[in-house]
DNA sequence: TCCATATTTCAACGATAAAAGAAATATTCG
DNA sequence: CGAATATTTCTTTTATCGTTGAAATATGGA
């Protein structure tokens, strides 16, 4: 990913209400949400959100599909994992136990270690 | 972290000098770099700098201390890894396979996986 | 075909952010 | 104390972003 593109990424994340949708695309899952729907639960203008799923969608943050009268938005994890994956790219250029515990926090974070164990037991 | 904390830091990032500006002080490790230097190295005036430098440490994402006549600039880790944790927060909310791929890039965008292996043999 | 629903596009206004030059503050050393 | 270096602050100008209302496009069903 070049600088460029990252940047357009992060500009299109740095909106509140944008974040939210992002948000929450990413929390719906591959099934996606309709954009009426994104705009009754986030209680905006559907014109706004319009102009809102745009710019995320050219960022290559989600994606779109019809569904009869409906429009579908969905989470894109590729744009989403190539952009995290822009910014900790050269985390430890310095020293390597810096970014260490980055690692431990966006396990935790998801539901999903890299294992892909599901995370039941502690150990 | 709140939507609004991670908004902020979100628009910190979304710029070119700034985003460029962070990365630099992230591979840098803790050592940092002055002021003076950064400015040299991405050939940007010192007070653009200098505002874009306050901004990024407002967003929690470098810190700064003094040494004789320079201010020497450093990646908050911390707050770095605060954001990143919020955006995947919840990506797993419907299908915990979707982001299974999300954490093979990280592991192998960085130099050190969760296990702190040093990532010497694929196996 | 006609109407209702769903979403987008257009145009205009106000607000916010970026860039540059000049001046000010802080530190070190003679 | 005075000069030089390093960085920040201030001010102005320019450009971009966000919001809103109204109209336009697309789909499905009577």
């Amino acid at each position: 990913m070049e600088l460029k593109t990252a940047t357009a990424a992060l500009a299109a994340l740095a909106h509140e209400g944008r974040l939210a949708t992002f948000r929450l695309l990413v929390q719906a899952g591959p099934g996606g949400v309709a954009a009426g729907e994104i705009a009754r639960r986030l209680g905006v203008l559907p014109n706004s959100l319009s102009a809102n799923l745009n710019l995320l969608s050219h960022a290559g943050l989600i994606s779109s599909r019809r569904e009869g009268r409906s429009i579908i938005y969905t989470a894109d994890y590729d744009g989403m994992t190539a952009l995290l994956g822009f910014l900790v790219q050269d985390c430890c250029g310095a020293s390597s136990e810096i970014c260490a515990p980055l690692y431990e926090t966006l396990v935790r974070s998801a539901c999903c270690p890299p294992d892909a164990t599901p995370m039941r037991e502690t150990a």
